[in-house]
DNA sequence: AATGAATGAGACTTCATTCAT
DNA sequence: AATGAATGAAGTCTCATTCAT
C-alpha cells in the first residue's frame, strides 16, 4: 500500500530523489516485454522478479499488487500508442491520409516497436477481474482518439464511421494473432492493404 | 471415447445403452461455458467440476489433463462453427452473398449461441503452451474454410483476397471484446455492416 | 473383501471351476515382473492392470487390496525361492557343499531367474506398513531353511553359525543393489568367490 | 545458501547475524530422520513441514522439489559417514585393523548414531528415478573409500579384494533390514565378529 | 530499496478403492 | 470376471503477498 500511497500522493512539488538508479524502469521494461510475451496470468511476479535481478517481494516496493503493476504498463502502453499515431497524424491534414497513418503507427506500435503498446491489445481486460475497470478505461482513452479520426471521415452516417472504426481496429489488433515478423509484408505494408481494401471497395464497379 | 464405440456398436433393439447417462456431454458443455466466460487460465478443474456435480478427481476419468480438456472443447467449437458456416453458405451460389452468409453466421455463433465456437476465438492458442500446437491445427481447419470463400471472390490479386480474409476475420473475432448483446445491433446487422462498408468501398466516388 | 474372504474360505474340496484361462496367473506375473522393477510404491493398480489388459477395477476380482497382492506375489517367491534352494541343496551331503549350493541357487534367484524371488529381496517389509508382519513371517521362513544349513556347519560357536548366515545371506542380497547382468562374473561365479574368502580367510597364515 | 554466505561474512563484531534462525538445518534433520524411519515415498512433505512446525509449501524456500531435499539429506550422509570413517581409520596403519575401524564406524552411524549416514542405506537409489544419477554419484564417493582400504590389504588377487568389499559392505549394510538396537550385540562387536568370520576363516584347519 | 523466509490458499493431478451394471 | 465411472483423500508444487530485518 505505501507505494501506491506515496504514488497518488506525489505532487508536482517532488524534489526528484537522487534515486536516478531506481530500478522502477527496469521493473516496468521487464514486466511490458513479459506480459505480452507470456500474457498477464502466464507471467509470475517471480519471472519479473528474475528477469530484473530482484527478489520477488522486492517487487513490493514499488507496486502494491500485480495488478497495479500491470495497470502501470498498460498505462504507460496506452500513452505510447496515443503519443506515435498523433504524432504520425499531426503533420496530415486529409482525413484519409491521417487514418492510414493512424494505422501505420498503430500496426508498427503494436507487432514491432513497443512492448508497452503491445500489452495494451495482448492483454484483455476480461482476463484481469479486478483491474478491468482501470484498463477498460485506459483503453478507452485510445479509442476516443480514433473515434477523433474516423468522425472526420466525410461518410455520410454516423454509424459508418463507428462500424468503420471497429472493423479497421479489430482487423490491425487481431493482426498479433496471427502476424510474423519474418513473414512478406510489414507492417506498414499490411495497414496500406487494409486501408486501400476500405478505401476502394472491393466489389467490381461498372 | 470406448463409451462412444460401445454405444454406436449397440444393436437398434437396445434402446438404453449402458451408461448412457455418462456425464462427459455435461463436463464439456460447463467447460465450454466456464472457459468462455473466464478464459482458460481463469477456469479451474474445480470450477468445472463443481458446475458438473462431481469432484475434482473425477474429470480425470474422462481427460488426462486439462489442456486435453481445453482441446476437445475447441475442436468441438471449431466444428460446429464450421458446420454453422457451411450450413449457412452452402444453399447459395454468388461469391459475395455467401461470404456476407458466412460473417452472419460466424458473428452469430461467437457472440451469441455457441460456446464452443466462442471458445475457438476467446482461447488463444499462444496461451496454452502445451496444447498450442494442437490449438492451431484446429483454427487453421477453420481458415481454410474461409481461404474458400475468399478465393472465390471476383477480385484481380490473390494478396487482396487473403488481405480481405485477414481483415475480416480480424475485425469479427475481435468484436468479442467490445460486442454487447443488449446493445443497439444484432450480430447480423454488425455482419452486414461490416460487408456493405468493404464491398462498396468508402471512398467518394466521382 | 468378497474376494479376500472367498479365499480364505475355500477348503481343499474345492471343485476348481474351469477357469484354466483366469487372468489371475497373469496378474501374478505382471504384478511379480513390476514389482521388482519399480518396487512396491512405485507399481500402481493402473500399471500392473494395464500390462494384464484389463482395467484396474477389474484387479479387485482377485485381490482384495494391493497388499494382499504383494502378499500372495511375495509368498509365492518365497515358496520358489525356497524349492530352489532345497533343490540345489538336496542332493548334496557335506555341510559346505550344500551351503555353496544354496548361495549359488539364491543369488540366481535373485538376480536372473526368478522375478518372484526378487521381490521378496527388493521389497522391504518395512516399506509396506499394513502387511509388515505377513511379510517378515514370509521371510521367516526363508531364514529358518537357511538356519539349518549353516547350524549343520562344523563350526565350534552357535554364534558363529548365526553371524555366517547373517553376513553370508546380507552380502548375497545387497547384490541386487550394484550386480549388472552384463557385467564380468555371474551369479554362480560370484557365490562361489564369496564362498571361497569365507572358507579359508583372508589372513595369511603361517 | 545465501544465508550462509552472509553468515560467514559477517564480522565478528556482530554476534547474532540475520537470519541465523534459519529453520534449514531443522528440516534437514526432520527429513533425514522421516525418510530413514517411513523411507522416501513413505514421507510426504506435510510430514516433513509439520515435524519442523512450518507449512508444507514454506519448504519450497529451500528446496526446489522433494528430491533436491533428498539429495541435500543424502550427500550429507554421504560427508558425515566419509568423516566418521576417516576419522576412525586415520591413527591405524594395519590394513586390516583400519578395514575393522571401518566396519565398526559404518556400522554404528547406520544402525546408531546418524539418520543422515542410515538414509544413504536406506533409500535405494534406483527408487528415486529422478534423482538416481545423483545419489549414485553420491555412493560412488564413499564407495571409493572402502576401495582404498580393501586395496590396502595384502591379498595375493585383485579380485579378492573386490569381492571382500562387496561382501563386507553388502553385509553390513544389510544389517539395516534385521538388526534391532534392543538386541544382544552391539553394531560395534557385530562388526567384529563379521571381520572375524572374514579373517580367520571359517574352515577347520588342520 | 531490498532481502529472505514464511504464509495461506489453491492449483493440477494421482491413486487405491468402490459399485452398479 | 469384468467394466467404466466415480470417490475421497492425499500428493507435490505454485504463487501473490507479507514482514521483520
Amino acid at each position: 500500500m505505501t507505494a501506491a500511497l506515496r504514488k497518488s500522493a506525489a505532487g508536482p512539488a517532488r524534489p526528484k530523489v537522487a534515486h536516478a538508479d531506481s530500478r522502477l524502469p527496469q521493473i516496468l521494461d521487464a514486466a511490458a516485454r513479459l506480459f505480452c510475451a507470456q500474457g498477464y496470468q502466464g507471467t509470475t511476479i517471480r519471472d519479473i522478479a528474475q528477469a530484473v535481478g530482484i527478489l520477488p517481494g522486492s517487487l513490493y516496493c514499488h507496486f502494491a499488487t500485480k495488478e497495479d503493476l500491470l495497470v502501470a504498463v498498460y498505462t504507460r502502453g496506452v500513452d505510447q500508442i496515443c503519443g506515435a499515431v498523433q504524432a504520425a497524424v499531426e503533420p496530415l491534414d486529409d482525413p484519409w491520409t491521417r487514418l492510414e497513418a493512424a494505422c501505420v503507427a498503430h500496426l508498427e506500435a503494436i507487432l514491432r516497436d513497443d512492448d508497452y503498446a503491445r500489452v495494451v491489445v495482448r492483454v484483455r481486460p476480461a482476463d484481469v477481474v479486478a483491474a478491468n475497470q482501470r484498463l477498460v478505461q485506459e483503453r478507452d482513452r485510445y479509442e476516443a482518439l480514433w473515434a477523433g479520426l474516423t468522425d472526420a471521415l466525410p461518410l455520410p452516417r454516423r454509424s459508418d464511421r463507428k462500424a468503420l472504426r471497429l472493423l479497421l481496429l479489430g482487423a490491425l489488433n487481431w493482426a498479433q494473432n496471427w502476424y510474423r515478423p519474418d513473414g512478406p509484408s510489414s507492417p506498414r505494408s499490411l495497414a496500406r492493404q487494409f486501408m486501400a481494401l476500405l478505401r476502394q471497395g472491393t466489389e467490381a464497379r461498372s
